[in-house]
DNA sequence: CCTGACATTCAAGTTAACTTTAAGGTCAAG
DNA sequence: CTTGACCTTAAAGTTAACTTGAATGTCAGG
């Protein structure tokens, strides 16, 4: 199979699967006497599991610590470890989100839920006096740095 | 009040601080004699607000499309449609988070409950074909284009 | 007067995960 | 024999939000 047509099977682009080889990700395949990349019909198999992991939040770097040389070896500890720790993960994010939500539905309510007899710099500073003086969180975007 | 102070009184760096300048978040402030920036009190009040709206999933852009030049003056619908919105991104978020997370269960309660008679290479074979024939979801980290 | 803690600017580096571009081979079909 | 769809490489560009570095200026204290 050539690097065209395993992209069209696994959904992933020619550019992308060539990056994954360069960064060690896949290894090296054989090639045809021409140059051209020649796929086993496991890749597919490799390139679904890597965008699953990565759809469950796994970063290129994790994945290939994870993935086997052979699909049929995997580390069953540290698979098993790793999966725990994303769930993990996925619950810290989970519980910052909802607090982000809690805090955005907080500030609309106060800046909807403004007293008719005051006016609208009055009702800015009181928000803006409350908001400052609460919790000030961590950045949810800061979650990047674990991938999410 | 000089950037360092200013940096102390809010949290940020000076080098960030001087970044929100250059990219037009912050307008440009007032000099001293020696070309030192001066802020006005105000300040440590408005960078207390973008780190807030950066925590609760606000890019850089949408927080300057949203900080009014006076702080009384904010533009009301404005403001409320994006904080809205942005519950939204987060509900969407949360469902997202909340599949890869059973997702992740799944394949954990899969590779523990291998049945005793069978080797782990077949159930390898069992979990993976079970876990590619599944559904294909959108990356997690997909999300980061939205600020998250 | 010197030292050290500040301040300034501009340019370049960082991270992740790719894509894009440029310049060029390969090959089946018409 | 030429067109067009593929394939190859290496290098550079993209995005967001900053940081870091280099070269230099300012100023209060000892």
């Amino acid at each position: 199979m050539k690097i065209g047509e395993l992209a069209n099977r696994s959904g992933l682009t020619p550019s992308r699967i060539r990056f994954y080889e360069r960064i060690g990700l896949l290894k090296a395949v054989d090639r045809k006497a021409n140059g051209y990349r020649s796929y086993p019909a496991e890749a597919v198999t490799i390139l679904g599991l890597i965008a699953l992991a990565q759809g469950a939040g796994f970063s290129l770097d994790e994945i290939r610590a994870l993935l086997p040389a052979d699909l049929e070896h995997w580390e069953h500890d540290a698979l098993a470890g790793a999966l725990t720790r994303k769930v993990a993960d996925i619950e810290t994010l989970q519980a910052r989100l909802a607090r982000s939500k809690a805090h955005l539905l907080h500030v609309i309510d106060e800046i909807e839920a403004r007293p008719d007899d005051i006016d609208c710099a009055t009702n800015a500073r009181r928000v803006l006096t409350r908001l400052l003086g609460e919790d000030a969180e961590m950045p949810v975007a800061s979650l990047r740095a674990k991938q999410f």
